[in-house]
DNA sequence: CCGAAACTGGATGACTGTGTCCAGTTTCGG
DNA sequence: CCGAAACTGGACACAGTCATCCAGTTTCGG
């Protein structure tokens, strides 16, 4: 439902967020297990969008521009794909302009509750989840295949 | 989010359980303002997966297998692409694979809410809803641009 | 049987998402 | 200044989605 880039990017951000320091799209690239081709065009987008600041030569690389506690799913999301939720009538019918009709309002609240989710959830929240998995944390054995 | 498919083939059924009675592919198309040719794929699509039933030749048309109450927007949605929830770890991490770390729960749980309302939406609560705006139904004139 | 109505399936094309590669540019350290 | 490190941007490739068109097949009515 979510593009894969959108997952590169949540990934990235939350390995950033966990560094707290400039990495390189390599080393963000290994962390997170995407390709590092792809990742570059994920994280110029996410600079593009001011989630995150480049820095080039040596010792540069890449730092989230807030604080964990200040960026959320959503924002990532955004800046990536932006999630879009239906405004008006699909059908272009004047009538369900304002109002949506039934079924494009259950469509909507779908989105919106989505939308709710992961604006509730700051990278923080998500680093500091009480959770046995750490987010991107393997031991050194458990990717293969 | 959704794609366009998955649109098309929701205004398709919402319309065929309006009716009640085989209706032709053109006829839907005319009615839900999607492209016949391209409305007739997905409407293939969902006689294969069992949700509308097709009958060739004169007097023949699509019509909806179960009754309105019996359908659900779910079925739909999984019948044209179906809503994939993050059962193992996208990484691929062993140790993630039967709990989910934070990011990927928060995520599922996003999908989840979705999956939810979309199981507790009936075409009969769609066409039943309460709501000025009648899905699909525009006057003459309120399609125009 | 004949023909019109209606669905079926394949070929085709544009566009976007995913992914790779490489040449170019900036920056730092010596 | 020089070179290595690191990001930037463009070109390219491939698959999937969206969409169209047409020839073929089934079915009904007469």
């Amino acid at each position: 439902m979510l593009t894969q880039s959108v997952e590169y990017a949540l990934r990235a951000v939350v390995f950033l967020a966990k560094e707290g320091e400039p990495r390189t799209t390599a080393q963000v690239a290994e962390a997170t297990q995407v390709p590092s081709a792809y990742l570059s065009k994920i994280l110029q987008g996410l600079a593009r969008a001011g989630v995150v600041r480049s820095q080039r030569g040596i010792g540069g690389g890449m730092t989230l521009v807030c604080g964990p506690n200040e960026l959320t799913i959503l924002d990532v999301v955004n800046a990536v794909e932006p999630l879009q939720r239906i405004e008006t009538c699909p059908l272009g019918l004047l009538e369900h302009g304002v109002k949506l009709c039934s079924l494009h309002r259950r469509l909507d609240n779908a989105m919106k509750s989505v939308e709710d989710a992961f604006r509730n959830s700051t990278l923080a929240d998500v680093l500091a989840d009480p959770n046995p998995s750490v987010p991107l944390c393997g031991t050194a054995d458990s990717a293969e295949g």
